[in-house]
Formats: C-alpha cells, sequence, structure tokens
DNA sequence: TTTTTTGAATAGTGTACAGTATTCTAAAAA
DNA sequence: TTTTTAGAATACTGTACACTATTCAAAAAA
C-alpha cells in the first residue's frame, strides 16, 4: 500500500496557515506579547472608513462603497512621540467643535502659529484657546463671546504646551 | 593572564536589551513585521491622557498629573470586528457635536436603542440621525430643527447600520 | 475498473541552541 | 601597591531545525 517514488505536486498547499502568508519569528517582550497578539487578531486595527454618499445595502468589506481602511492611531497620530491628551473642561471652545469632557490630541512638535488651536497653561490652569495675532500682539482667544482674549507677554506665566490637532467626542 | 575559578557576580546584567525585559519569538506574518514593530516602538501607542486641571510646567513621563496612559484604538473601539468608520456629511447632527467631514465611529454590534445616535440608509443614502421613540412609533430625528423626523416603518426603505459611539473632529 | 490506503511531499509552527554582547574579577604585569 | 588583561559568567538575539499539519497520488485492495 502506498510507496513508489516521487509524488509531484505533492504537500500542504500555500496559504493554508493562520495567516494566509509565510510568517517570521520576532522577538517581542513578554508584556507586549497579548498586546501584539490582539493587534494581529484585528489586523492592526485597520478598518474600513465609508464615505456618506455610500449607497443602501449593509456593509461588508467586500463592499465597493470602502473610502479606505484606515487605523485610528496612525491616521490621529503622526508624532507619537510627541503627542499627548488632554481632557477637555468648559464650553470655551464650542464654536470650534470642543465639549467639555472631550479627549484632545495634542502634538506638540507642530509650531504654535496663528489660527492654530493651542494647549496652554494659564497660571497654572490648562486652558484650550486659538492663537491670534493682531497688530497689537499675540492673543490666546476663547471660540465663545463670552470670553476675553488673553494677551501673550512675559508678565502672565504662560506656557504653550502644544497644537490640538483633532477632538474626540463621546456621543 | 586572568584566569581560575569562578567569577561570582559577573556577567551581563539583567535589563540591559532593547526592551528591558525578557522576550520571546513569535511568529508575525511578514506583512505585519513593520507594522508590529511600529506599533512595538511606540509601546503600543499608549499616551499619556492629562486632566486639564493639571497645574503648569512642561508635561512629561514622570508627571504625577496624567490622568492615565491611553490607547485611542482600544478606548474607542470594543469592537474592532463590528465596527467601521463613516465620514459625515451635512449639519444636521451639530447638535449632537457632529460637524460635516468628521469620522464617525460606528459599532455595529449595539442595539439602536431610542436615544442612541445612529447610522441609518434611508433610500440609498447614508445618514446620521438620532432615534426617537414617541407614541406613534420610532422615528428618526436630526438634531437641528431645519430637519424634519422620519417615521421608520415598512413604507421607507430604513436600515439602522450601527451605532454612532464617537465622533473624530479635525481642528 | 473503482475505491482505499499509505507514504511522499511540502508548508506551517514553536523553541532549543549557537553565537553575540556585556560586565566582572582573579591573576598577571607594572 | 596599582593597573592591566584574559577569560569566566551571564543576558540578549536571531534563526536553524525538528516537529506538526495537510495534501497528493501511486500502489494495493476490492
Amino acid at each position: 500500500m502506498g510507496s513508489g517514488g516521487a509524488r509531484k505536486g505533492a504537500g500542504r498547499p500555500k496559504g493554508q496557515g493562520k495567516y494566509k502568508e509565510p510568517t517570521k519569528p520576532v522577538r517581542i517582550p513578554e508584556s507586549m506579547i497579548t498586546d501584539v497578539m490582539k493587534y494581529l487578531s484585528v489586523k492592526g486595527y485597520r478598518l474600513p472608513l465609508y464615505a456618506s454618499t455610500v449607497q443602501a445595502g449593509f456593509p461588508s468589506p467586500a463592499d465597493d462603497y470602502i473610502e479606505e481602511q484606515l487605523d485610528l492611531n496612525k491616521h490621529l497620530i503622526k508624532h507619537p512621540t510627541a503627542t499627548f491628551f488632554v481632557r477637555a473642561a468648559g464650553d470655551s471652545m464650542v464654536g470650534a467643535g470642543i465639549h467639555s469632557g472631550d479627549i484632545l490630541v495634542v502634538d506638540r512638535s507642530l509650531e504654535p502659529k496663528p489660527g492654530k488651536v493651542v494647549i496652554a497653561a494659564i497660571d497654572g490652569q490648562l486652558t484650550v484657546k486659538r492663537l491670534s495675532q493682531t497688530s497689537k500682539g499675540l492673543y490666546l482667544k476663547a471660540e465663545n463671546d463670552q470670553y476675553k482674549p488673553i494677551k501673550i507677554n512675559e508678565i502672565n506665566d504662560i506656557i504653550i504646551w502644544g497644537v490640538v490637532t483633532s477632538v474626540v467626542h463621546k456621543v
């Protein structure tokens, strides 16, 4: 039973493994192994982004209406070592779409140019304001008329922490 | 020169490696190796979240003012296999903090209960609306008085795709 | 002939092991 | 004595290798 010479074409077919492609052993620090496994199992958190002009029907991975595949971390965080989050408080920036309780993504490697929304420490309190250049100097302005602009000078102790690049709002 | 017996206490000290902790080889699909390396190099995108009541001074990892370490993906996406993104269009939901161009995180494993903001396909167009239960039935309501509520029934072809859990707004 | 069996063939997977890097100390040299 | 140095000690790291899983087809059986 069953013997003899070559068996051309025999063998396990390619792409039958867990990942349907070749793998290589990579050393992972023990504390990150479960995280990396999860990261792999969700394919690096790349999820479909649909345009809102998509036609009806149930969305599926095979859908042609997918605008692109998106990883939120990569999309929102361009400089991971220079980025941090701040939880917003107050309603001084609702005009910029920032509500109390939102998480702000702040990049401190970006230059705080006029027009940008920045995080600044004013007299020991973190605040979100828009940087504004006028003929009288640089100001921090709220996007809400009830708040007065604050002039940036050497007298008041203002430190700009970084530039707000996006806002995460829970509905 | 240099010979003889034991050298107690000799040897390379622990925690001198790239990751300062023991590692284990894990097989990674080839296409994901660079992604996983990057993921490791940024420690899984866990970045500090500061409370806005933090005191002045420059934020540093050693800071005591850190509320927690956060991974946006994990924070915003509870069911990766059931989650997708939709780019919002129009101003019908500004009241809920949703602006045109925002990226909506949509979880279709959550039950679309009344009060929740949902993504629905109405006559072949994706829209964001709040689900509302009245004595006259279920409605999709905009958070903007200029839009009329839409009744959900068998006549109009309405499919609810999922529940919006959060909104990402670029400033 | 058709069906079944069994070893060949080949891909997938985990880990042992060899080689490298680093530090320490006893012995040799100064 | 102090300084230098060769080898001992030990952790880090990549990958070769052994083992497993799967499929195929020639030979055996029906």
